[in-house]
RNA sequence: GGGCAAUUAGCUCAGUUGGUAGAGCGCCUCGUUUACACCGAGGAUGUCGGCGGUUCGAGUCCGUCAUUGCCCACCA
């Protein structure tokens, strides 16, 4: 089939994708003979869609899958998404909002005001409808449009086993949900407890210390007067932050060495507002140098005072409710939201003359990721997970047995630390969408612990038997945190805790693939999880993948509205130069990629460049293929150098050379994971060997006695060049490989990738570099003359050493326009003005006509002159060094002076030309 | 406060164990010779952030400072 003229992406890609899917090349078999290799996609979430963050770390994960299948491996590469449970609920009750409005927009071009009309409508609509009713609303949404990022991961050419396609909150997933927390329960590990957590007043649960996110606000530190009990006009100042939080203070608190307070330690003061006494406490905590040195004590809001109070065994007063507002114990202020109360809370306090004074205060406020309120510490009965058995298991196999391991290393001292200082993790979320909690409350007897189980069936059978037959139960209502389920995804996916062949396949994992973002939210999880319910370590590497960064060098986020769209990048340039573009320019692993993207013109140079790239193994192909007319390979080109061992030209040599070289290199880097270094060396191997030299030089010989070999080497170095690019090049490499190989009638991705041969002729290269500088010369010289390309030339070789050699390849010199080549080993005889340069040894001479512009070349002529004569100044002053001499190893001395010695003879050429003339 | 990156050509970035700096884009000159102008040939451009040290030799190793970015912990 001949290829078209232009290469057309956007017809190619699709046809490709689909012929993948139909002919199902990639299954994975757990009974195959072969050795194992598996990747399970970190899950997307089912709201999301694809952002140039994913097109980098999926491209990644299916390089290395594509090329470990054609290693020939059975490969699992495992897609999914996760059930994201406040996004979803979030996104489901906007639709339900937006219908009840009318509104048909998308929630995000709406309006401020509309958004928050939706919002409220969307969240009373919930409610209304009761859980069973919108859970079946939200898998009815994910029916419909949770699928959106599957089909862009297609898009990116992911060769996923879509056969084996999961979802957090699919059956099976959910039972490993379940039996993983009855499990760690049972084991002492989930515990629930009345603790401060962070509460998100907004969405009005718990959310994990991972979610919050610090800012900094320019606030006020406010003193307030706390009188003494029964010392009238004497007082204690407190700064604080947070005035409001007064309401609940049961203690102040100060240094016990302070001197000024000494004597107050064990007094009481009169609360105001509360009209209640509270003691004065002393504890080390305190810092007597910040503020006053006193230090108010609410332990139900704020985590230092709570475990000061846990210390001093002071009650516990929470003043809020659980949006924020102030609760029945707030006196006076009952009611009111926590901002206005500490507004009036200010005021109450200035109103009696207790305001000390007020200063302005740059501090750091937690807010809530999700909803963007500041977060309360909050005093709720939660679900916990005991981290520290479970960090200490990970954290042994780690020191044991080097398991997992971090690509680039420096991640692991990250994960360590975070490890080494684990907290207890609260698991519990007050949504409806998600895992609910397998734990059921004996009704009527609350002070009893939850019984916890598979099903509310064994849950009743045990109550039962405790609690007599007509005990009714009823289950928790909080769900887990996403990253409970997301922390089983390694082995939920594969039929944990059946004893599955997937399982005994595939697991543990080969590498992981993902941001440095969610170590600790998914990575960390997942190795404790694993641990614990696995005994192994979910994957054997971690490949860390860095940040793709918009052309300022910024964070793309959507609040900057900066992200930069790969599917528009894909329509634009096609898949592969996306894939091409992102993967190679990665460095090490790990390192930032920063695109560049003009915003108005929405172009990407270096996507543009990869599109080139594109463009010219296209070319080179369509060349290739048009002159095939012996047709000795192609249709069954299996490339095997011992094929082509007789009556081999030098260029033959060097590009099968260059190629097995390519070929070792890039075998080498894949086997860690150096996926940016390995494209390019295949890029400049094609470009700049194959299609710059090889393939000029071939085409003299068409149609010659050496056409047949020369179409050979032609057609089977390319084909060997496709496979090479295949894994990041999917789509343009099978459509050129199909095309030329019409007799495999099977898909380049399921090709043996090429190996190299141990040795490769290194002298095949030097001779065949020397020749290249003899051309470059030849181009050089012409053009310091000033003459043409196209102009033909006469030219003198002078070479004693490797004269055979030109003398065998003297029609690789007619890659310039030459009218006549004179070789000869000693200087000749030239009739009028030359001038001449050298390359490797080899002196080249080129007469001059009229036609050269003398004093321009005088000038450069000179500036060459001086800058010969600088370097060789230095090499020498270097070589005639005692110690250079005395403590260098002996064959750079050698390379050095053999350096020097060409310097010379450029030096003594360069004068010779500048007398001449 | 602790930690981690980064600092190299106009721009974006490479530079393996220390051996005297490269690529892509851009720029300049020339060119449509049997794939490709999304091309070919040639060219110009760097006190490798500053200072100090180790070494015959430092972009590379050590120390220190500066700037930028990120992560963690945060004294009310």
């Amino acid at each position: 089939m001949p290829l078209p003229s232009q290469y057309d992406p956007f017809t190619t890609e699709p046809r490709w994708q689909t012929y993948w899917a139909e002919q199902d090349f990639y299954r994975a078999d757990p009974h195959a003979d072969q050795e194992h290799f598996c990747i399970v996609i970190p899950p997307p979430n089912v709201t999301g869609s694809l952002h140039i963050g994913h097109a980098l770390n999926m491209s990644a994960q299916d390089v290395m899958i594509r090329y470990q299948r054609m290693q020939g491996k059975d490969c699992l590469w495992l897609p999914g998404t996760d059930h994201a449970g406040i996004s979803t609920q979030v996104v489901v009750e906007r639709e339900l909002g937006r219908e009840a409005l009318g509104l048909s927009q998308d929630f995000h071009s709406l309006p401020e005001k509309q958004k928050k009309a939706v919002s409220q409508s969307g969240a009373k609509l919930r409610k209304n409808l009761g859980r069973t009713a919108f859970n079946q609303r939200v898998w009815q949404w994910k029916a419909q449009s949770g699928g959106t990022i599957v089909h862009q991961l297609k898009r990116l050419g992911c060769s996923f086993d879509w056969s084996r396609e999961r979802f957090t909150m699919d059956e099976e997933l959910v039972f490993a949900v379940k039996t993983a927390f009855v499990r760690l329960y049972q084991a002492g590990l989930i515990y629930r407890g009345e603790y401060l957590v962070n509460w998100c007043p907004g969405s009005q649960s718990a959310i994990s210390d991972l979610e919050v996110d610090v800012r900094e606000v320019k606030g006020s530190l406010w003193y307030l007067r706390y009188p003494v009990t029964d010392q009238p006009g004497r007082f204690v100042v407190v700064a604080t932050t947070r005035p409001e939080t007064m309401l609940g203070d049961t203690a102040v608190a100060v240094n016990p060495e302070d001197a000024r307070y000494r004597d107050l330690i064990g007094k009481t003061l009169d609360l105001p507002i509360q009209n209640r006494t509270i003691p004065v406490i002393a504890d080390q905590f305190v810092d007597p140098t910040f503020g006053t040195g006193c230090v108010k004590v609410t332990p139900a809001h704020d985590p230092n005072d709570f475990a000061m109070g846990k210390r001093h065994d002071l009650p516990l007063i929470n003043i809020l409710n659980p949006d924020g507002s102030i609760n029945e114990q707030g006196g006076i202020f009952v009611g009111q939201d926590r901002f206005e109360a500490r507004k009036n809370i200010v005021a109450w306090f200035e109103e009696h003359q207790l305001l000390e004074k007020i200063e302005d205060y740059t501090h750091s406020v937690p807010f809530s990721e999700r909803a963007g309120v500041p977060v309360e510490p909050y005093l709720t009965p939660q679900w916990f997970v005991k981290m520290q058995p479970l960090a200490d298991r990970a954290l042994a196999y780690t020191d044991q047995q080097n398991s997992p391991e971090f690509l680039p290393e420096r991640w692991t001292k990250v994960y360590r630390d975070w490890l080494e200082n684990i907290r207890d993790w609260c698991i519990s979320r007050q949504l409806w969408w998600g895992h609910q909690i397998p734990a059921w409350y004996v009704v009527g007897q609350e002070s009893e612990p939850p019984l916890v189980a598979m099903t509310e069936a064994e849950a009743y059978q045990t109550a039962r038997e405790r609690f007599g037959a007509q005990v009714e139960l009823v289950q928790d209502q909080d769900v887990l945190d996403t990253w409970f389920s997301s922390g089983l995804w390694p082995f939920s996916t594969m039929g944990w805790p059946n004893q599955t062949a997937d399982l005994a396949a595939y697991y543990p994992t080969a590498v992981l693939v993902t941001g440095f973002d969610i170590i600790f939210f998914w990575v960390a999880r997942m190795t404790m999880m694993a641990g614990e319910l696995t005994g192994k370590m979910p994957f054997k590497q971690v490949y860390i993948n860095g940040l793709v960064r918009d052309e300022k060098g910024q964070k793309m986020s959507k609040t900057k509205g900066n992200g930069i769209d790969p599917l528009e990048l894909m329509d634009k340039y096609g898949t592969d130069a996306v894939r091409f573009a992102l993967l190679s320019s990665i460095a090490g692993a790990g390192q930032d990629i920063r695109l560049d993207y003009n915003r108005k013109t929405k172009e990407s140079t270096s996507i543009e460049a990869a599109r080139n790239f594109a463009n010219k193994l296209w070319n080179a192909a369509r060349f290739v293929q048009l002159n095939l007319k012996s047709d000795p390979a192609i249709g069954k080109a299996q490339f095997k150098l011992a094929q082509v061992d007789g009556n081999l030209e030098l260029a033959d040599q060097w590009i099968l050379a260059r190629l097995q070289q390519t070929i070792n290199q890039v075998n080498t880097l894949m086997t860690t994971y150096e996926l940016g270094t390995a494209v390019k060396l295949i890029y400049s191997f094609i470009w700049d060997d194959y299609c710059d030299w090889y393939i000029e030089l071939a085409k003299p010989r068409f149609g010659s006695e050496s056409s047949p070999i020369a179409e050979y080497i032609l057609s089977s170095v390319l084909i060997e060049s496709l496979k090479l690019l295949h894994p990041w090049m999917p789509h343009i490499t099978e459509e050129i490989w199909q095309a030329l190989t019409p007799l495999e009638n099977t898909s380049i991705s399921i090709q043996a990738y090429p190996v190299g041969v141990e040795t490769y002729a290194t002298t095949v290269e030097t001779q065949f570099n020397l020749i290249k500088d003899v051309i470059r010369t030849i181009r050089n010289l012409k053009a310091e003359a000033g003459l043409a390309p196209g102009q033909s030339v006469p030219v003198y070789i002078v070479t004693a050493e490797d004269k055979a050699l030109l003398e065998a390849n003297l029609t690789y010199l007619n890659l310039v326009k030459l009218s006549s080549v004179e070789l000869s080993a000693e200087f000749p005889e030239i009739p009028g003005k030359f001038f001449s340069g050298v390359a490797g040894g080899i002196e080249v001479i080129l007469p001059l006509t009229e036609l050269v512009d003398l004093p321009a070349l005088r000038i450069k002529l000179e500036r060459d002159l001086t800058k010969k004569i600088k370097e060789a100044e230095k090499l020498r002053e270097r070589l005639t060094s005692v110690e250079y001499r005395a403590r260098a190893p002996e064959d750079l001395v050698q390379k050095a002076e053999a350096e020097l010695q060409e310097l010379e003879q450029q030096r003594v050429i360069l004068q010779q030309r500048l007398t001449v003339l």
